[in-house]
DNA sequence: TAGATTGTTAATCGATTAACAATC
DNA sequence: TAGATTGTTAATCGATTAACAATC
């Protein structure tokens, strides 16, 4: 285990794909599986897979490899996951809906405790078994409960206003869903955007480019033979 | 211009965040910024800034900097943005209305062509002006329409399985929304995962790793003083 | 014991940053 | 013209991969 070395970004946000991986392995009944294949079936080198461990502990044997379940059980650790944390949401749209719906928090260990929005037809209402607060009440709300993180959910152009009177009011952690780039500045607070957009704009490009490349390839074929080239009909 | 280098996924995704922000100062009418300026306030050094841009053209003027809005153009250029690009949904659960109601997929240069559920309880019903349809009936429209690609929404044990059979039908960009890990094989088919529950996850460990931090740091202070920090009162 | 596979150190590769000539 | 700032080449830094002794 290496001491006082910077563990990357990198590393870090390979750990849930780990543990997702390892979740499923069990639920096959897999054992033991050694770094060569676990790195095979998640496109990783068996070297960066002991690499990322090596960081935190060790967790394999030689000769053997890594018992499923144990090292299922130090990853979720390391992420923290034996500590239960608390969260609240702000803004009960679709996007806030479908997660308080949806989203497995439990799994993350991870407590939605209060949800809040600014419109008089949502508050009040129940959504998943948590009433929906006025956002009015937030100030005085974070005086009593501390949740470790705030789920903005809100329309883009207040979620900067609302990310700063957060910040204010001592929210230490944003997981943000809007498209607005919400930024700590010096602070201590950590900000986790999910930028759908983002996401889908760098698919699309990837389509455009492989697109492109189909062509040129055609092309090129077509220059020096002087037909297409047969393409399978999937269609 | 480099030609023939290979661009990095780091330089891709750093595309549409630039876009973001371009599209920021042009609403706040600034006319021209600087790759120091740009990168300053996103973050990046201009130096990465500057090579980024270079692997695409010259889009900049010695001694001026960027044009914001012709610079904003050729990103969109670089995205593919200037294609309509179609798309279709599969799964019309709280995530997939989510996207339905509120995505801004014309922000994203796609046309959400239709969407499909196997629900008879969904199948139908008119989501933001879309009727969904019967999951059944899904070979038989990709007969006629060819979407650039389809958007995963549906529970994570039955993922897998349709993600198999989109593209036995000829779909070659999958989004992906499940909490499954979708992979493409050997095929050339561009696969975009977006897992929550990973971006939670890290966002949970550096929450965890901060506070772990924060108490060596007190019991450090507290060894060498005898007595504990004050802490501002934020609540 | 022999074979397998770890954890770690060293080598390589790639990405970021720095520097600077070119030029608006 | 002088100052500013690009685009690009070179230097640095960090992350990934390879290699291998340790050992189960």
């Amino acid at each position: 285990m290496k001491k006082n070395v910077k563990i990357s970004d990198n590393t870090i946000r390979r750990l849930p794909k780990y543990l997702r991986k390892l979740s499923n392995l069990q639920s096959d009944g897999v054992q033991r599986i050694s770094s060569f294949e676990l790195g095979n079936s998640l496109g990783n080198t068996p070297s960066q897979i002991r690499q990322d461990f090596s960081h935190f502990g060790n967790f394999g044997q030689q000769g053997y490899g890594y018992h499923v379940e144990n090292l299922q059980e130090s990853i979720r650790e390391i992420l923290g996951l034996d500590q239960q944390m608390s969260a609240i949401l702000l803004g009960v749209g679709n996007i806030g809906q479908a997660l308080m719906k949806n989203f497995d928090f439990t799994l993350c260990g991870v407590q939605l405790q209060a949800a809040f929005d600014i419109d008089p037809g949502k508050i009040g209402n129940t959504v998943n078994g948590l009433v929906v607060r006025d956002q009015a009440e937030l100030a005085a709300y974070l005086k009593n409960a501390k949740p470790d993180l705030a789920i903005l959910c809100v329309p883009s152009d207040v979620a900067v206003e609302l990310a700063g009177k957060l910040i204010a009011l001592g929210i230490e952690a944003i997981w943000n869903f809007t498209n607005t780039e919400i930024t700590a500045g010096d602070s201590e607070v950590l900000v986790e955007n999910l930028h759908f957009t983002d996401s889908l704009l760098t698919l699309r490009y990837y389509i455009a480019k492989r697109n492109e490349d189909r062509v040129k390839k055609e092309e090129k074929y077509l220059r020096s033979t002087g037909s297409r080239p047969k393409r399978p009909q999937l269609f």
